[in-house]
DNA sequence: AACATATAGGACTATTTTAGTCATATATAG
DNA sequence: CTATATATGACTAAAATAGTCCTATATGTT
């Protein structure tokens, strides 16, 4: 039912919660987790993920913790999100499993594949410092146009 | 991870299955089952959805089944889509559920307000009869751009 | 009227997916 | 040396989804 899953929206807080500290000291899972609301646990878990996405990296040891890789604007809101929950997929056609038999050819798939990808362009279209309400500067970027595969 | 789910594509395959005897005799679900290659009992369930949401029409008896309410040209996928799995929700956020505290203002949720509006007016945008091999007539739409809210 | 075929639908079970916890290991600043 | 912090595999719990079972009801045909 849910495109984005709640731990999408976890890490989603937890990588908002970085790019406010953008330029500074690491920030600790334990920091975020209180600060965002999310059990501890999991959020060890999620920066991991981010971690191997390549979108934050670590420091061990007392005053360690996360720092984003990239600036904010370089980073999308799609790689945060398959970073956690993988390739966004429509349905398991799309992704590749159970395909049916005759999916060449198929009006159906045709559709839906078009869907995906505005739905993967939408999300490569915002970025990080886009979604911090500390954002230093603010611009406007072109509207992008999602098109109907036709 | 899905957007549609595994019933979804049932639901879809059994309709355009209808679309493709529109105008003539019911289908029956069982018919239907082995032609779309689902389960019969399930087949039942979600044919009864779709009769709720008033996409097809039934008769019982012998010589019964399912037929389309109106002509294909008139039936989008988002309705299909929601009388099987309910409203397209991007997260618990917008749906509604578990929402945080901090809504107003979030700029992380008015972007995600953006795309789940896009998707939804993606799906309306298709009719059944573009779904169905046999379509009888061809002709092009318009392009719909799904404009990013920003 | 009897029968066969077909939908109607509640209740339940199973499966799959997702979320969350536990326990332990490793790195490092002070 | 110690406290603090990340790293990670294994496991459990919860939630969502899919699928089945059973019985009732409607209706065309003989």
């Amino acid at each position: 039912m849910d495109v984005l899953r709640r731990n999408t929206d976890y890490a989603l807080r937890a990588i908002v919660n970085l790019t406010a500290h953008y330029g500074n000291e690491p920030v600790s899972t334990r920091a975020i987790a209180v600060e965002e609301d999310i059990s501890y646990q999991l959020a060890c878990k999620l920066m991991q993920k981010l971690q191997k996405a390549g979108l934050v990296k670590s420091c061990m040891g007392p005053k360690g913790g996360f720092q984003l890789t990239r600036e904010p604007a370089m980073i999308s809101l799609i790689e945060v999100v398959e970073a956690i929950q993988g390739p966004i997929s429509l349905n398991r056609c799309l992704l590749g499993v159970d395909a049916c038999t005759k999916q060449k050819g198929c009006s159906v798939r045709a559709k839906l594949v078009g869907l995906q990808e505005s739905i993967s362009g939408y999300l490569t279209g915002i970025t990080l410092d886009e979604l911090s309400n500390h954002r230093r500067t603010k611009r406007n970027k072109n509207v992008r146009n999602l098109k109907r595969s036709n």
